[in-house]
DNA sequence: GAGATATCTGTCACTCAGTGCCAATCGGCT
DNA sequence: AGCCGATTGGCACTGAGTGACAGATATCTC
C-alpha cells in the first residue's frame, strides 16, 4: 500500500476538484494559481509539481483514463486490434457513465476558459499516440496508415466526449462511441477487426 | 489597394519570421517576446496585438492557408464533397512544395519548443471546424458523422505533414496527402465523391 | 489642400504564470 | 532511533499578457 503514491494521487485531485470548483464559480474570470492551491490546502509552488500550466487542472479525468485503458487492453492483448480498441474504449465510456457528474463539469468550465483548448488538445495527442502504438502492434509496419487511423479513433472519441457534455450526458457515452467506432469498421476491415461490431463485454 | 491591410500582413510576415529565425538560433534557448519584437521592428505591446500567445509566431503559415483553402473551395462549390477536399488540399500542398523551405523551419523548430504543440493544436482545431462545415453541405444532418469525418481527414493532413517534415519534405506533400485521403474513401464512398481518386487538378 | 475621424503604435505600469534555489519536514527503511 | 530520498513551503526572479493613455499615421470628407 504506497502511501506516498496515493497522497500524490489525492493532492492531484484536490488540486483539480479545487480549480473545476473556482473556474465554475468566478466565472468568467479565472482564479489564480494562488487561490486554486491554498483552497487544496498546498501552496503554488507545490501545486506546480504537480502540473505543467494552470488549464491542465481542468483534464486531470483525461489523463487519469489512460490507467483503465492500459488494463482493458491487457485484458484482451491477443484480440485483433478493432476488439481491443472497442473493448478500451468501453471499459471508459463505462467508468465515466457510472459518476459522469465531474466530467460533465470539467468540460462545462473549460469551455469558457481561452487556453483549455490547448491544454485539452495536448492530451488528447497524448492519447493519439498511444492508441497509435496500439494499432501498429496488428499492422504491417505503415506508420503513415497507423497514424491515421489513430487520429481517426480519437476524432471518434472527441465527438462522442463533446455530442455526450453536449446534451449533458444525457446519452450514454458507451453509446456514442459505439456508434462513432462503427463509423469507422470499414477502415479496420481488412486488419481481420470489425472495430463496433464485437460482442458487448 | 488596402495599403492598411497590407501592412498589417507585412508586420505579421517579419513577426513570424523573426519568431523562426531567434527560435532557431537560440535554440533550445527560447527568445524573448522583447526580442522578437524588437527584431520585426514594432513594441513588444504590438506584437500582442498581432498574436495572442507568443508559440502562435511559429504557425503562421497554417493560418495563412485558410485563404487558399476558401477560394480552392469556391472554385469547386458545386462537386462532390470528396472532389472538393482533394481539391482544396492539392490547391494547399502545391503552395507549400513550390517553397517548402519556411514550412520546414518552422515545423523543425517547433518541434523543439514545449508549448508549440498546444498553440498548433488550436488552428488545428480551428481547420476541423472548417472542414467540418464544408462535410457538412453535403451530409444529411447527422453532425457527429460530419464531424467524425472531418476529424480524419484533419488527421491525414497531420499524419502527412509530420511524414513530410520528418524526411525534409523529400516526398512532396501532394503525394502524401494523396495517400492519406485515399486510406478514407470508404467512408465518403456512399456520399457520392471517391476521396483521393478524382483526376490531379 | 485642411481638418475630422478611425486606426495603429509606443510607453508605462500592473497582475500573475512558471521556475530555480534553499532549508525544513515527512515518509519509508534498516 | 537514525539515515536517505521524496515532498514541501518560502523567497526571489524572469517574462508573458493586458489595460490605459497619449501621440502618430492613414483614410475620408469637404
Amino acid at each position: 500500500m504506497p502511501t506516498r503514491a496515493e497522497h500524490r494521487r489525492a493532492t492531484l485531485r484536490r488540486l483539480g476538484d479545487a480549480a473545476v470548483d473556482l473556474y465554475e464559480s468566478m466565472a468568467p474570470a479565472e482564479p489564480t494559481v494562488d487561490h486554486i492551491a491554498s483552497e487544496a490546502g498546498v501552496s503554488r509552488r507545490t501545486a506546480f509539481r504537480y502540473i505543467e500550466s494552470k488549464e491542465e487542472l481542468l483534464f486531470t479525468h483525461p489523463v487519469l483514463w489512460f490507467e483503465i485503458f492500459d488494463a482493458a487492453i491487457a485484458e484482451r492483448a491477443d484480440a485483433p486490434i478493432g476488439d481491443r480498441l472497442r473493448h478500451a474504449s468501453d471499459a471508459i465510456s463505462r467508468v465515466i457513465d457510472a459518476d459522469p457528474e465531474p466530467v460533465l463539469r470539467s468540460f462545462r468550465v473549460s469551455r469558457g476558459v481561452p487556453g483549455a483548448a490547448a491544454s485539452y488538445a495536448v492530451v488528447n495527442h497524448r492519447w493519439i499516440d498511444r492508441v497509435e502504438a496500439e494499432i501498429a502492434r496488428d499492422s504491417e509496419g505503415d506508420r503513415f496508415r497507423d497514424r491515421v487511423l489513430a487520429a481517426a479513433v480519437m476524432g471518434v472519441i472527441d465527438a462522442a466526449l463533446e455530442e455526450w457534455a453536449g446534451d449533458e450526458g444525457a446519452t450514454p457515452l458507451v453509446d456514442l462511441v459505439d456508434r462513432g467506432l462503427r463509423l469507422l469498421s470499414p477502415l479496420f476491415a481488412d486488419a481481420g477487426g470489425q472495430v463496433g461490431d464485437a460482442a458487448r463485454g
